[in-house]
DNA sequence: CCTATGATTGTTTCG
DNA sequence: CGAAACAATCATAGG
């Protein structure tokens, strides 16, 4: 409605709803994707960022998918379903698993408080 | 024995 | 606002 003077004034709740459908403007060139997960142990000092509806979704779907699929044990077949079943799926089912991460960021939001106070401390202490 | 990588999408974070 | 990296999972590979 109306014109919005305010950029985005930022719900509350900001999500709830699935993510407006960008036809894949995330532009990921993947150069060379040779480290993604770099220390997957030496960067405990990072929050982990809180896992995404997608990752909810395949809790369940994962043991679903290997009741029916005990062949396929490694996630990479299974992400690759889920991928497809996500997209497919109907936003009031997807609504449930957002609605679970939107919680769990809630969580996060204070571990990030507590990041930022850390780093600054962390330049005096740094090992812990 | 340990570590990294593979794939999926959503979210996070900083300037 | 945009870009980049990272979040979990599990099987597999090599030294």
């Amino acid at each position: 409605m109306k014109t919005r003077s305010q950029t985005t004034p930022k719900p509350l709740n900001t999500v709830r709803l699935p993510p407006v459908e960008s036809p894949r403007t995330r532009s990921r060139p993947k150069p060379k994707p040779e480290t993604r997960k770099k220390g997957t142990l030496g960067d405990l000092r990072r929050p982990k960022k809180p896992p995404t509806a997608f990752f909810y979704f395949m809790e369940d779907f994962r043991k679903t998918f290997q009741e029916e699929n005990p062949s396929v044990k490694a996630m990479q077949d299974v992400g690759k379903a889920c991928g497809e079943k996500w997209n497919k799926m109907a936003f009031e089912e997807k609504v449930k698993y957002y609605d679970l991460a939107t919680e769990r960021r809630a969580e996060f939001e204070k571990a990030m408080a507590q990041y930022n106070k850390k780093k600054n401390g962390e330049l005096s202490e740094e090992s812990e």
